[in-house]
DNA sequence: TATGAATGAGGTTTCATTCAT
DNA sequence: GATGAATGAAACCTCATTCAT
């Protein structure tokens, strides 16, 4: 292993420990000594490789989240219109924290909520991440699949909020049970609310028909605007 | 002033300015000592009236809570089918964050993710208050105006969450601007991803018409049932 | 019931209740409000009677040790002979402990620790009320029933200390089971140890023992026995 | 010095100056501020060694007990006879208060009337401590020296009662100027009291005659009850 | 006389963080 | 690089006590 490894390995030790301290004891009730004994280091040691505990809690979604939009652009290379695309994001997002309980806790229960996270580069890297969103919307609406006038920010929210208060409500009084379970509920919901078949604002129970699909366009063509 | 009246101005007194500190300053950087300054009371004071801080904490939403479903019930009454009472309920949550955002912080930034808070009598007033949007869908289901299959649970998660999420956004960034104008996008996304004359699912692009609406059932037939 | 009468009642009520929680949580533990809820009067009243808490504890023994030495005069004028008055004092202070616990607890446990309490005027009572040991000690040195060249004060110290000794050990862990049990016992070990028949000091008993005594036994091979 | 040995004199000089603070205070009155100054420690330092500033006081006789108990085996197994060995227990309890008033001052002002103690380890040390008393009385008893008809257990609270009645006294209002000055008194009271040579039960050694003596009470009418 | 309500004052304890080794 | 040992800083909470009514 080299020295560079070792490094991260150890890196790598102290954030594994810290999300599992984090997530059961929350932020404040969790103490370095915790986070340290669980990682088998000193108190000191974790100070070598992390400035603060907030540092260390605000690293721990770095590397995971930049990782996630890696291979879900990927994953979504791979699928074709915008509305597949969406239940691959809202699929992905579920499967994620359906096996990642502990990160789950860290982000959303004490992450989301913390004013200081917002100036660091993890969220930075979590705002790219969450752009993948706008951006198939954007498609969708570009393509045809999706009607014109909605909010891409609005629409992403549904979903963001959807999952993110359902894995809340999961982690705190197990309901619902699987999380995987609403993936095609709120898939069919967002869709059906937002295509371009629905003919409600314009003519109510009007009739649209769309036969064939439009071209995908390719996400790495998306352009990189501010949210 | 009454001696009931006294307590209860001096307890009301304290939970707004801990509501303010709170806010402002998060649960564990606020302190009972810029609680007791802002409601220009002794430290001591607010011992008299709440036994911890943290109770202090989980008592602010209590009344409010209360009230909201109260007035909630009132309102509901006077309108006439559930989709127009949905959009009543988001019109209402929306509102009362955009003009109380120091109790929104409080609750989203602070006790939504709080257990303890789970264990409170103020949680039980909030799961009752969040019957509510329950038992709209389920008028909705049952008159005919929303698709039977849907899951009212999901879409309560679609509705509070959305909402939550876009309030903490509100909070934290500023966007979006202006609250209430998600309310009739996100009424009207998930109406139509709900209603009845959208058989649509993600699969089958079809067309369904429905001219007429069903009767409309009374708010107050619904059972108290648990979730 | 005239007003003093009235007042005299309600302050031996209260000094009945501090004497109580006192006892039961000793001095610190102790709260004005416990003392008061006991009392059936509020926190304020207490507070008429009694300028401070330490003045309520000081308090407690005065009336008590008055009218205990009044009595005790009364009694040991019945009776002839030094040491027979010395049984009537030992029977008498432990049959009041026997009978007064949460007194005992009090004085013995809490006062007598006390260097504040050697200032008060019911510290000048105890005083006056321990005398009657060491009039009587004298009482039998000049009349020739104990020996002349013997401390009265140490042997009071024999006396109350031993007697102290034994109802702290009562009121803490339950043994003797019975004080008055060591009336008897100690009465003869005092009055053997210093009468007048007995010639013996501790230089000369070496001489008497030579020749029948036992075997030593080393200490250390003395059993380590739970006792 | 090694690490085992710089801890050990860390807590050694925590506990002195706990000693020194809490002799002059009290227990309630001394603050860890005061004891950490005195040690040239920081309050949290103290907390590094002790968990809580009771577990603090409790730990102050331990180590001396300990000693002291050993220290008194070796004493002991030098002196020939229970009344020398009873001299010489009472001679080295009150030389050691007469050195050490800090320490008589927390054990016999404060912990000697703590219920608390009771269950630490430190009392358990304190009991096989004073069981060194019993088993020399019994000794003395079984060799002939002493009555067999005498509670030990007695005898020693006759013992420690005086002693320590007779240190409370003398440092709270300095009287006896001199603790040793009572070895030789009390030693002479308590042997006489008890030895064989006592007349009162026909001894077989005795040389004295007792005219006047009242009616004695016989001791074996008493229980042997347990301590 | 009695008390409800208010508070001043202060100490124990916890930990994140530092630094010499 | 790793850590044992030390500590600075701070805040919750408790009550004895006061005083207007």
């Amino acid at each position: 292993m080299t020295k560079q490894k070792r490094i991260g390995a150890r890196k790598e030790q102290i954030l594994k420990a810290a999300e599992q301290v984090f997530a059961k004891k929350g932020f404040q009730q969790a103490t370095i000594s915790e986070i340290a004994r669980e990682a088998n280091v000193s108190d000191a040691t974790i100070y070598e490789y992390f400035p603060t505990k907030e540092e260390l809690l605000f690293t721990i979604p770095f590397e995971t989240t930049r990782k996630g939009k890696k291979d879900l652009l990927l994953h979504l290379s791979l699928i074709r219109g915008a509305a597949n695309k969406m239940r691959a994001l809202i699929y992905w997002y579920l499967h994620f924290f359906e096996h990642h309980p502990d990160y789950g806790a860290v982000v959303l229960l004490i992450l989301k909520s913390n004013r200081e996270f917002l100036k660091t580069d993890t969220y930075q890297v979590v705002r790219e991440w969450a752009r993948l969103f706008v951006d198939i919307i954007k498609e969708g609406m570009e393509s045809g699949e999706f009607k014109k006038d909605i909010d891409p920010y609005l629409v992403r929210s549904v979903i963001l909020g959807t999952i993110e208060h359902s894995v809340i409500s999961w982690l705190l009084i197990g309901r619902p049970k699987d999380l995987l379970s609403l993936v095609d509920p709120l898939t069919d919901l967002v869709v059906n609310g937002i295509n371009k078949e629905d003919a409600m604002d314009t003519s109510r129970w009007n009739i649209n028909i769309s036969l064939e699909r439009p071209q995908e366009k390719k996400i790495s063509d998306m352009p990189a605007e501010n949210e």
